[in-house]
RNA sequence: GCGCCAAUAGCUCAGCAGGAUAGAGCAACUGCCUUCUAAGCAGUAGGCCGGGGGUUCGAAUCCCUCUUGGCGUGCCA
C-alpha cells in the first residue's frame, strides 16, 4: 500500500497537532484544545502541494484570529526529516506546505517496488462483494444500455479488486418467466410466418420485433423445415426455446468476452425455480405474516416494510413474479454464498424497484442483518445522430447493438467512453462516434503511453537503461511540469480509493487523461536525451513510473495500453 | 399527484463529506516539427455555476422552494 497523498496529509495533520501541542506548552497559544482540520491540495501549485486550514478551523475553540493561529504553528511546526520542507500562513489563514525530496523520491520507489499493483490500497480489507451487473435479458442482442452497464460494472469491480475488496462478478440470466414465455411465441410466429405467409400468421402484442427473432426462425427452418407446424403449440415452442436461449446467451457470452468482460458465473434464474428456492423464500415471507391473497394473486405487504405499495409475488396464474424471484436470488446471494455485501448496477429504469426491493430486503424474516446491499443506478444513455434523438427499443427491434458499437469504433474507445459518472446521462452520438478518432480522449491516454515506450526504447539504444529508483537523484526534477508528473502519478492509490468509495470508476478515466496530460507538458517543457546525465536519469525514470501508472490505470478500465501508435 | 436523477463556456462534460481568481476536451482564432512520436505543446477568446431564498468567516458544492428535462409509479423484467 503506498497512497502516498493519504499518507501526506495525515502525516501533516499529525505534525499540525505536535506543533500546537508544543505552543501550547510554550504558552504561545490557549492550552486544552484540539486542532482540527482538513489537509487538501490546492488547485492551484502557487499554494503549496497541500493546504491545511487548521487554523481557521480552530478559530472558534482558541478564540484567537485564523491567521494569528496559522503564524504561531507554522512557527512551532518542525519538518526536519519530513516529507515537507516548508509551510507559509496565507489568505485568511491556510497554512501552505510543500513536499520535499524525500517524498519525490518515495513515489518513484513505490512504483518501481509495486509495479503492475501499484494503485492498489488495502482499504476493502478482503470483504466479498459480489457485483451484478449486465444481466441483460437473453431474448435478444445488447443494447447500448448493456455497453454502458458492462464497463460500469466491469471497472467498479476492477476497482474496488484494486482497493483490496474480494470480488465476485455476476451475470443474472433470466432464462424463465414471462419473457422467455414471448421470445419463444415471437419465434413461432415468425418460424410459421416463413412457411404460411407474413399475413397469415398474427404476431403477439409484445412480441419481439427485432431481426434477430427472425433470423433466429430462419435458423430453426434451416434446421427442422416445416415439422414442427403441426405440433402441438407448447411442445412447438419450448423447443424454440430450448433452441433460442443458448444460442442467445452463447451469443451474449461473445460479444462480452469481446468487450473484456469475463464473469465468474453466469447464474441462471431456472435454478432458483428448479431447486424449489423461490418457494421456499416466499414461504419464509408467508410465515412472517407479511402476505395475502388478493383476486387469486400472493401479495406482500411492503408497505408494511416502508415502501410505497405492495407487490405481487405469485400471479393468479399461479406462476412467481420477478419479484419473488429477485428475492430470492438475492437472499441466495448472501445466505447461500455468503457475500458480504452485493452491488446491484441497475439501469435508472429500475430506480423504483431499487427502492421498493430494498426494503423488502429489511425484512427480518429473510434473515439479512447486518448484510450490505447498494445499488449502482446508472441513469440513461441518450442516442443521438446529429441533432435528431433516436429510440431505441427491444420490443420495436430497433436497436443500436453492441457488436454494432464495437465493429464501428472499437473496444478502447467503447470503454473509455461509457466510462462516465453512472448518475449523469450519457449522450451518445452516433455521428461522433462514427469519426470519433483523434478526437477521443482515449487516443490522448494512449498515445501518452506509446510516446514513453517508444522514448525507453530509443534510449536503450544509447546505451541509458532505466535506472533503479535508489540510484535516481529525485533533486535534480525541479521544474513544475516534473514536480506535477510526480504529484499525479502518486494520486493512483487516492483514486483507486476514492473511485472505490464512491462506486465511481470513471474517476480513473478522469485520472489516465489528467495524468496522461502531465506527462505530454513534461515531455514538452523537458528534454531526456542529450541532457546532463543525473538529469537524464531522474527524467528517464520518471518517465518509465509514468509509462507504469498509465499502463496500471488503463488496466483497472479494461483499456489496452498499446507500445506504438 | 408522488418518488429518483440531472441542470456549470457555443457543444460534451469535470469540479459536490463547503475553502483561495470556476476547469478540461471539442468547436473558433494565434503560434511551435533540421534534435526523444505534432494522435502533442504554448497562447487568445468564451461563464449572473437554471431562478429565488436560507445556513456560514466562506456556497457551483449543504438545506428549502420554483422552473425545465430524463426515468419510475404493471398479476412486464
Amino acid at each position: 500500500m503506498a497512497n502516498r497523498i493519504e499518507q501526506a496529509k495525515q502525516a501533516l495533520d499529525a505534525l499540525l497537532s505536535e506543533a500546537y501541542a508544543r505552543a501550547a506548552a510554550a504558552g504561545a497559544l490557549p492550552a486544552g484544545a484540539e486542532i482540527h482540520g482538513i489537509v487538501e491540495q490546492p488547485k492551484d501549485a502557487a499554494n503549496g502541494d497541500f493546504a491545511a486550514n487548521h487554523a481557521m478551523a480552530s478559530a472558534k475553540a482558541l478564540r484567537l484570529p485564523p491567521r494569528k493561529i496559522a503564524e504561531t504553528l507554522a512557527e512551532y511546526l518542525r519538518l526536519e526529516g519530513t516529507w515537507f520542507s516548508s509551510a507559509t500562513v496565507a489568505g485568511p489563514g491556510f497554512l501552505n506546505v510543500r513536499l520535499s525530496p524525500r517524498w519525490y523520491a518515495d513515489v518513484l520507489a513505490a512504483v518501481e517496488g509495486e509495479g503492475p499493483d501499484f494503485g492498489h490500497t488495502d482499504d476493502g480489507h478482503g470483504e466479498r462483494v459480489m457485483i451484478e451487473f449486465v444481466s441483460a435479458n437473453p431474448t435478444g442482442p445488447m443494447t447500448i444500455g448493456n455497453a454502458r452497464g458492462g464497463v460500469l460494472g466491469d471497472a467498479l469491480a476492477s476497482v474496488l479488486d484494486r482497493a483490496g475488496y474480494d470480488v465476485w462478478r455476476e451475470f443474472y440470466v433470466n432464462d424463465a418467466g414471462n419473457q422467455v414465455e414471448l421470445f419463444g411465441q415471437s419465434i413461432e410466429a415468425r418460424y410459421l410466418q416463413l412457411i404460411q405467409g407474413e399475413d397469415a400468421v398474427a404476431f403477439p402484442d409484445n412480441g419481439y420485433h427485432g431481426d434477430d427473432i427472425r433470423a433466429l426462425a430462419q435458423l430453426l427452418y434451416d434446421r427442422d423445415g416445416d415439422r414442427w407446424v403441426d405440433a402441438p403449440a407448447e411442445e412447438r415452442r419450448a423447443a424454440f426455446v430450448a433452441f433460442g436461449l443458448p444460442y442467445n446467451i452463447a451469443r451474449m457470452q461473445r460479444d462480452l468476452e469481446r468487450y473484456r468482460i469475463r464473469f465468474d458465473q453466469w447464474f441462471l434464474e431456472s435454478s432458483l425455480h428448479e431447486s424449489g428456492y423461490v418457494a421456499e423464500t416466499v414461504q419464509l415471507l408467508i410465515d412472517a405474516g407479511l402476505t395475502y391473497e388478493k383476486e387469486g394473486a400472493l401479495w406482500l405487504k411492503n408497505t408494511d416494510l416502508g415502501a410505497d405499495k405492495d407487490e405481487v409475488l405469485r400471479r393468479a396464474n399461479g406462476f412467481y413474479t420477478y419479484y419473488a424471484v429477485d428475492v430470492a436470488y438475492h437472499r441466495n446471494k448472501f445466505i447461500e454464498r455468503g457475500f458480504d455485501r452485493v452491488i446491484d448496477v441497475w439501469g435508472a429504469d429500475h430506480h423504483g424497484h431499487a427502492v421498493r426491493f430494498a426494503a423488502t430486503m429489511n425484512a427480518p424474516a429473510l434473515g439479512l442483518e447486518g448484510r450490505k446491499l447498494d445499488f449502482l443506478i446508472m441513469q440513461m444513455v441518450r442516442l443521438v445522430r446529429g441533432d435528431e434523438v433516436v429510440k431505441v427499443s427491444k420490443r420495436t427491434g430497433k436497436a443500436l447493438t453492441l457488436a454494432d458499437l464495437m465493429d464501428e469504433i472499437g473496444v478502447d474507445a467503447c470503454r473509455f467512453f461509457f466510462n462516465a459518472k453512472p448518475e449523469t446521462h450519457l449522450e451518445f452520438d452516433l455521428d461522433l462516434a462514427v469519426r470519433e478518432d483523434s478526437e477521443n480522449p482515449v487516443y490522448y491516454v494512449q498515445y501518452a503511453h506509446a510516446r514513453i515506450c517508444t522514448l525507453i526504447a530509443a534510449l536503450a539504444e544509447t546505451g541509458h537503461a532505466v535506472p533503479a529508483a535508489a540510484d535516481v537523484d529525485v533533486s535534480v526534477l525541479t521544474t513544475e511540469q516534473e514536480r506535477a508528473l510526480l504529484k499525479q502519478l502518486a494520486a493512483l492509490p487516492e483514486e483507486v480509493r476514492l473511485a472505490a468509495r464512491d462506486y465511481d470508476p470513471s474517476r480513473i478515466n478522469r485520472y489516465a487523461i489528467e495524468l496522461a496530460g502531465c506527462f505530454h507538458r513534461f515531455y514538452s517543457a523537458c528534454r531526456i536525451k542529450g541532457v546532463e546525465e543525473s538529469v537524464l536519469r531522474a527524467r528517464l525514470k520518471l518517465a518509465d513510473a509514468t509509462r507504469q501508472a498509465l499502463q496500471n490505470a488503463l488496466a483497472i478500465i479494461g483499456v489496452t495500453a498499446p507500445e506504438k501508435m
